[in-house]
DNA sequence: GGTGGATGGTTCGTGCTACGAACGAGTATC
DNA sequence: GATACTCGTTCGTAGCACGAACCATCCACC
């Protein structure tokens, strides 16, 4: 059944080529202040509040030898730092620094007008019912909290 | 306006945590088969023809030199052959070996089954109109054959 | 209190992946 | 024939992924 302007593809299509794109774009713009995509995913989650480095490593679903790298690297450029567990001396907890979160605040609002001009071809009750599609989905497969909610901010 | 079941999150966050899951799902995918995430998407572009590396390098948004690094790997794995140009002898063509090939179907036959579990705890007419829309935003966007559209196969 | 198992995180070794600069071979234009 | 451009590779560099091994700490059990 091809529609007007081209055949449909699949949902499973469609799901993989949204990601590239998404992903294309979220990589441009970490590149724009100067991170990678896994440095700028690291800010984007640790905004909210501090992780230890086992939950964080779930959020990530990185090894937990990748994820130390990752905070290496980041806290070699003084955006993130490791604090002692208070409860638990084995433990860490990895926080934004100022600097961090003021970066983490700029590439999180200028990722979003990027990521939000992507539907913009569609009107708005569509957008809304597509929003709502992708929410469920979301929940229905637990993703974990990779990006921040808007209304999450302080 | 929170629903039922939890706020319901803006388009912007659905689409990166879409985009998170639907990356999750098909590095895993490709990790059975031996293969990276990039591999994998360099199989998966490959299947219905060969391309040029300029071309092949826009579809997957990679660097020249990044790119001649990835069909380097690939083809010491014996699934991917370059090919002089008949037209332009500066040029090459990639394309997939017959184990390259049988690989590529059956990696992109199981990333099909896994993707498409994912959306369905959605309701059939939903899903069509999922799929719908995120096909227009794929269209407005003019995102590459990344992956291929399910009847585009031999 | 001592012991053993489990947990939290780091280090090491290895390979993959990304980019820009530079280069060589081939093509197109003048 | 000379020059500019194109195509793709190589080089140098840094980031990133994982599993294995390790060390420090915690907890349960005796």
């Amino acid at each position: 059944m091809a529609k007007a302007d081209g055949e449909q593809m699949g949902i499973v299509t469609a799901l993989v080529r949204v990601a590239f794109l998404v992903d294309a774009v979220y990589a441009d713009s970490a590149r724009e202040y100067g991170l990678t995509q896994q440095q700028g995913q690291l800010l984007c989650v640790l905004m909210p509040r501090s992780y230890g480095m086992g939950e964080l490593g779930g959020v990530l679903g990185l090894a937990k030898s990748s994820l130390s790298g990752l905070v290496d690297r980041t806290a070699r450029r003084g955006l993130v730092r490791r604090e002692t567990d208070a409860q638990d001396n084995r433990a860490v907890r990895v926080e934004l620094t100022p600097e961090g979160s003021r970066l983490a605040d700029e590439f999180y609002a200028e990722t979003c007008r990027r990521i939000e001009r992507l539907p913009s071809g569609l009107p708005d009750a569509e957008r809304e019912v597509l929003a709502d599609l992708l929410s469920r989905v979301v929940r229905d497969n637990e993703v974990p909290p990779v990006f921040m909610v808007l209304d999450e901010q302080g």
